[in-house]
DNA sequence: CTTATTCCCTGATTGC
DNA sequence: TGCAATCAGGGAATAA
């Protein structure tokens, strides 16, 4: 499931091998629904003949693709989709939607089990991508900014994190894994949260998200890089995949819950559901984590 | 504005 | 063992 992770893994592999590098043509599967929205699949493959990569971007979990002429392909993978560059003459992938033949031999396919994956094309990739709220990194993601939308809040916190116009490049795993690191429970409310937890919050996000590139991404099932490679992060986490498991903290079982519609991992111990402090303090907390983690290249 | 629900998809897993 | 029902979940759309 590509989150922002295993997103910018994959930009970060696609950009030095396709910079500079023009395309000869598209191709398309056949499969319904169309894995192109706003044009026709001929209008995408005409528009991309020709041009050269300049340069690969993200704004949260999409990938965007800068074209000469100023043209934007905007993509993003949702939950099966991957992005594959492979050599001249390289065997079929299963699944795949697209293909973008290089000039050079080489082949970026688009492969998608599932079909929810999405490409578009703009000239200002805002048009083509939802209201995204702040990166992660950004200056305006602060404590205060968190307060500020989430402080209200009544429903779980989780569900608000998860929610890009919140915050862009939160998914369900990593939305687990910030929460752990906070101490939050799932479902308390923003309107519960005490003013140090803001931060502790902001700083978790940002904590849980650069461990998963550093370990260049989660690959619980459907995750490959553009080499088809799985990454790491599914062997470092402290609760996604835990359950049953004792926690690497405090060596309580690891809770599997369902919150806001989506399963949850979470130590019943080091999140408590009231904002009661736990035995160890938050700064031990988090020295602990970070002693234990592998990885982790922080932005 | 927030919050809850449904839908899209198909391979993997679970249940009888 | 076999087949049907359920699950996985990001995000758009819809409803309240």
């Amino acid at each position: 499931m590509p989150e922002l992770p295993e997103v910018e893994t994959i930009r970060r592999q696609l950009e030095p091998r396709l910079v500079g590098v023009r395309v000869r043509e598209v191709t398309f599967e056949e499969g319904k629904p169309s894995a192109i929205d706003g044009v026709t699949e001929a209008e995408f493959a005409r528009s991309l003949a020709g041009r050269t990569f300049e340069g690969v971007g993200r704004r949260g979990k999409y990938l965007d693709f800068r074209l000469s002429g100023g043209l934007r392909w905007v993509q993003h993978l949702r939950m099966t989709g991957k992005l594959l560059l492979r050599p001249c003459g390289s065997p079929s992938d299963a699944y795949t939607r697209f293909t973008v033949y290089l000039e050079d031999g080489r082949e970026l396919r688009f492969a998608d089990v599932r079909k929810f994956g999405r490409a578009g094309l703009a000239l200002n990739p805002r048009d083509v991508m939802p209201a995204l709220g702040p990166e992660p990194w950004d200056d305006a993601f602060t404590p205060g900014y968190l307060r500020e939308r989430l402080g209200r809040g009544k429903g779980p916190i989780k569900a608000r994190i998860l929610d890009q116009s919140v915050v862009a490049g939160v998914g369900n795993i990593y939305a687990d894994e910030a929460l752990f690191h906070a101490g939050i429970h799932p479902v308390r409310s923003g309107a519960s949260l005490r003013p140090a937890e803001w931060t502790r919050l902001r700083d978790a996000i940002q904590w849980a998200l650069a461990h998963g590139v550093g370990l260049r991404g989660a690959s619980f099932r459907d995750f490959f890089d553009i080499d088809g490679e799985q990454g790491a992060l599914q062997n470092d986490t402290f609760v996604m995949g835990r359950a049953t498991l004792p926690c690497r903290l405090c060596g309580t079982p690891i809770q599997k819950t369902r919150v806001a519609g989506r399963g949850t991992s979470l130590c019943p111990h080091c999140q408590p559901r009231s904002s009661a402090p736990s035995a160890m303090t938050y700064n031990a907390r988090c020295d602990a984590i970070a002693a234990m983690a592998a990885g982790g290249s922080v932005e």
